[in-house]
DNA sequence: TTGAGTTGTTTAAACGTTTAAACAATTAGA
DNA sequence: TCTAATTGTTTAAACGTTTAAACAACTCAA
């Protein structure tokens, strides 16, 4: 029942330890004699013998994990990117460390560096606002990484997003062709890249059109449930006939409250989110939302990251995705 | 930029390695003298080290992860069971590797096969149906592990998990309190204990009550859309009045049925569920639903891990916890 | 028949730690 | 003063691999 080594296996064999590593391998093919090498694989398999990642990693100064730190994995878009990164790196045989920020620089702070003392091949992360520096530090020790989701503009790092200002200024010429006269914008109150750009393309888009108008409500992250209400309110006193969430968190609590209110959508107050979540499920009229394409966005993180691994001078690359304004989430 | 080794400290503060591994380690402190030990420590301050994980863990025979593999990590009960036994692991400056098994026995295999190739210390599994066999297998090799949310009832195991029986039998007997004449019972088809025992503590509710009667609805995993709408429609012809999913994938597919077809909820049939899903939240009428205490399984699963992990000969030890029922998702 | 090349295999160092054991210098006990 | 104990530190082996380099035994051309 004892952990079986390459010596137990050489042993068994008559040969060298080397010689197991170098069939094992695939190395030497050429020179090695084909009854050894095929004596050793008997014994291999016989033994069932595994080799010890840890020993391997520290030899060959590669961990085969990459790690992946999500923005708060309690959060369902969180969660699927984590599962789809997860499987593309089991396909390649690379392990999956996860971890949530919690959107706290802290907390990202500490958990880059568990996963760097983990030496952890590589890193996905979706950074959190003001982690710009940190990232920059990063890039200067040479560590393979790909920003997701996030990303900064000035930084010349890789990074997969998609589109938000244009998705953003799209979906409200479409809101507006639809007959919305007065839209209101929620967004979080925040530094992160991303979030302002679908609210500045909202309001390009708003006024580009000429035949609408905008009001926007910054949200405190922290009093999310109760200052999104205080906002839905505040709009419909202005007579706002369709409100855009930014985000599936702002679009969580709205679309609660709305419901509490009676408000029924899209009737009387018409909405659109960014990004999709089964609590649409629930809901009985046609809910449109922005969707991201999760699994092109996870694969292609982790052939970045790979890129980097792989080439020591890979130049940064960013991919920006397309995102789908789907109409309703009844019949997807 | 290079990385700093042990080596560089000691030759900064001009002793051996052994002496800086002792003062990093709290060993011998008796013996160190005070300002050799300030000495190394002013050093390893200066030289920012961080002792390389694999190099330990290959030394020590401890990688301080541990493997968590979930029946499904996409659905919430399983990622926030992840999150929890995470943030729990974490706490302890353990990693955490999850993998997501499907329901798939291979797969299941296939995931431990890797986690103990990465020799994670222990391992916590939602083990899949039919794999008692496995688990056996891993007991007897003395690994360290401990099932959550599924268990084998013949099998001495440490297990962490819910009253399923009684918290069904209960909850029978409170919907009956409330009038319902006939109960719908949807319950996975499988060899899963937990999920039978759902179901046989909720017909036995049923029975001893003697107010009411049951039909039960097995239903095939991998055809649930099909079957969940089918049973509750020869259901509505036999005139049953409540519905009790056993899981709460049942219980969504089984909404938006009951959704799609106008029958509202509680109104015309109740509904109960195990498990909640913040699906719930866009519903407007009450659901009531079984709740588990998601923070304490994954506590103590983590805890009893730990346990096995640190006493050789340490017994198994079964946990079974306290659901709540609660009466509607409106008002938590 | 010698030296060079080829084939097949082994030796040994290295990866970066931990830790038992050895060692040296000092102090204490008799 | 000599031995024993104490204090402080170093040496070296070990964890389980990978792999460059060395080695041994042939083959072959000149």
């Amino acid at each position: 029942m004892k952990k079986v080594l390459l010596r137990d296996v050489a042993e068994k064999a008559g040969v060298s330890i080397a010689m197991v590593s170098y069939v094992l391998n695939g190395q030497k093919t050429d020179r090695i004699n084909k009854d050894t090498a095929q004596r050793i694989r008997d014994a291999v398999e016989e033994l069932n013998y595994r080799p010890n990642f840890l020993a391997q990693s520290l030899k060959l100064k590669k961990t085969f994990s990459l790690g992946f730190i999500a923005a708060d994995i309690a959060n369902t878009f969180s969660s699927q990117l984590a599962r789809i990164i997860s499987d593309e790196a089991d396909r390649a045989g690379y392990a999956l460390i996860i971890g949530s920020s919690d959107e706290s620089k802290p907390r990202f702070e500490r958990l880059i560096d568990q996963l760097l003392n983990r030496q952890v091949d590589g890193l996905i992360l979706a950074a959190p606002d003001g982690s710009e520096e940190l990232i920059k530090a990063l890039q200067t020790r040479k560590i393979p990484l790909v920003l997701i989701d996030r990303y900064f503009p000035e930084l010349p790092v890789s990074s997969v997003r998609v589109n938000n200002y244009q998705a953003s200024f799209d979906a409200m010429t479409h809101f507006i062709s639809e007959g919305r006269k007065k839209i209101g914008i929620l967004v979080f109150d925040t530094g992160l890249h991303h979030l302002n750009e679908r609210m500045r393309g909202a309001q390009d888009g708003i006024t580009q059109s000429k035949a609408a108008a905008y009001i926007t409500h910054l949200i405190n992250e922290n009093q999310i449930e109760q200052e999104v209400p205080a906002a839905i309110q505040s709009m419909l006193k202005q007579d706002v006939d369709a409100l855009y969430f930014t985000s599936n968190k702002l679009g969580i609590v709205g679309m609660r409250y709305l419901m509490n209110q009676q408000i029924p959508v899209p009737v009387k107050m018409s909405a659109l989110f960014f990004d999709e979540t089964e609590v649409f499920d629930f809901y009985p009229n046609p809910l449109p939302f922005i969707r991201q394409p999760l699994k092109e966005m996870g694969k292609k993180a982790v052939e970045l990251v790979f890129q980097q691994m792989n080439e020591a001078a890979s130049a940064a690359e960013s991919v920006v995705l397309e995102t789908t304004l789907v109409q309703s989430h009844i019949d997807q």
